[in-house]
DNA sequence: TTGACTCTGTGCGTTAGCGCACTGAACGAT
DNA sequence: ATCGTTCAGTGCGCTAACGCACAGAGTCAA
């Protein structure tokens, strides 16, 4: 892509960049800028958020917290999508937490805004409605994959949904963090992590994992990735993916 | 709940029967009676359907093939929902497939008129969107429970789903068909069914099960159960439940 | 009534992942 | 430069669930 200078800074993401002209303007009208830093809670279960979220560079997490603390991711939104489908289908609320699981950049957008928009019925909320349909299939296959696979293939899954989303090779993230999005032990991850690096698919440093070759964790993780990648690509079109899904 | 015999059958639909009675009497005349054997499939992933179909006392599983053959279930669709989100939704099909559960009665309507009715932006569009949004919650939750509850605490939690879909305690499905939904072995379903008898929650029988026991059923579940049904209620309104979460 | 088939019950060895405990390396702040 | 903290690595016993194999009970049709 060449380094075109006048391009929107708001175009990073995709559900933005697929807007014609005139939806585009109209809404970047009420879009505001937000740094994000890892760890930061956008809402928490059953409290309303007063934006919705276009990330640009960050990627935020949907986690569901047990009782018993435990935790287990259920989706991961980034620059392909929007945060905050529950403030145009009508709930207000969900029943888990977004955290930033990648620091970076988004566009916020104020509820009143959206929802005005999103009333038009225009490509605006047809986007909207494609995004959370490509995120239910991202949700069922995080169930399947659950349920049927492997935590290093999990992982491998995992890793590649955050590589897509990010514009570095090199993902900033503890074992530990990894373990709460997983939902299986720190020592896991840690194992997981150490076969692909024999392997050379990953380079595991503290606090980091570097993907070394693409192409060789795509050979190592299970279907579910390519599930979920052709559907977004589908659903929302090319730009989804680094990979030739 | 008196025998009022002037109701329309299409009433026992939950999300039919909150409509207002300008827009059920609408959509009525769209709406066509249909049985649905057990095992029937509704729709096949990657397949688009020609209609929607709103459960009266049938019950669908949407189910998740993989390559090898392995199944599981992201999510149930009964009287309290619509089958066929990706119709108005935008994206036409989905990576599951829906098969009939339990044996039952549906309404369908052609997907022309639910889309005519859906733009006007009614209580229609409203209710199906919020229903959505149920829906993912309900697949969240399958994720999250897939990932850290034990077989016995998935069994009861989709005893008790299907429980609630239903208007009688004899639920008619095999061990095999269970743990195909499960995505478990059908001796891990044998085992926990065993467990639940002999603390007399359920009768087994071949080919069906009998529950006994409401309450315990609810005591010996997971908190996945009520996290879905109290959000079900919230988003959709009461009688989608049995019990008193 | 017999035979074919389906479904449940049971046993057994195997394995993936868990919980726990501890070591050492990397990092950051004073 | 040092100390406290965070993170990765490792070992070990335990358990839930798996794959496989087979017996016996229930069901249905000829």
């Amino acid at each position: 892509m060449p380094p075109e200078s006048n391009v929107h800074p708001a175009k990073k993401n995709h559900l933005l960049a697929a807007l014609p002209a005139e939806e585009f303007d109209r809404i970047t009208d009420h879009l505001e800028p937000v740094s994000l830093k890892l760890g930061k809670v956008l809402h928490e279960s059953g409290v309303t958020m007063g934006y919705v979220y276009f990330p640009t560079t960050a990627i935020v997490s949907l986690l569901y917290i047990m009782e018993n603390g435990a935790t287990a991711e259920i989706g991961i939104v980034g620059n392909d999508g929007i945060l905050g489908v529950e403030l145009f289908m009508g709930g207000e609320t969900t029943t888990n937490r977004a955290i930033i699981q990648s620091a970076g950049e988004a566009f916020k957008m104020d509820t009143k805004s959206m929802r005005a928009e999103f009333t038009l019925g225009g490509i605006f909320q047809k986007m909207l409605l494609r995004y959370t349909q490509a995120l239910i299939a991202q949700i069922s296959q995080t169930a399947v994959c659950n349920r049927l696979h492997s935590v290093d293939q999990q992982l491998c899954r995992w890793l590649l949904l955050s590589h897509d989303r990010l514009d570095t090779d090199k993902l900033l993230m503890t074992h530990d963090l990894i373990s709460n999005m997983l939902g299986v032990r720190r020592e896991g991850v840690t194992l997981a992590a150490q076969k692909l690096a024999h392997r050379g698919l990953i380079k595991n440093v503290r606090g980091a994992i570097t993907v070394l070759n693409r192409i060789g964790l795509e050979d190592a993780v299970c279907e579910c990735y390519a599930v979920v990648t052709t559907e977004y690509i589908r659903l929302l079109g090319r730009g989804m993916s680094r990979s030739f899904v």
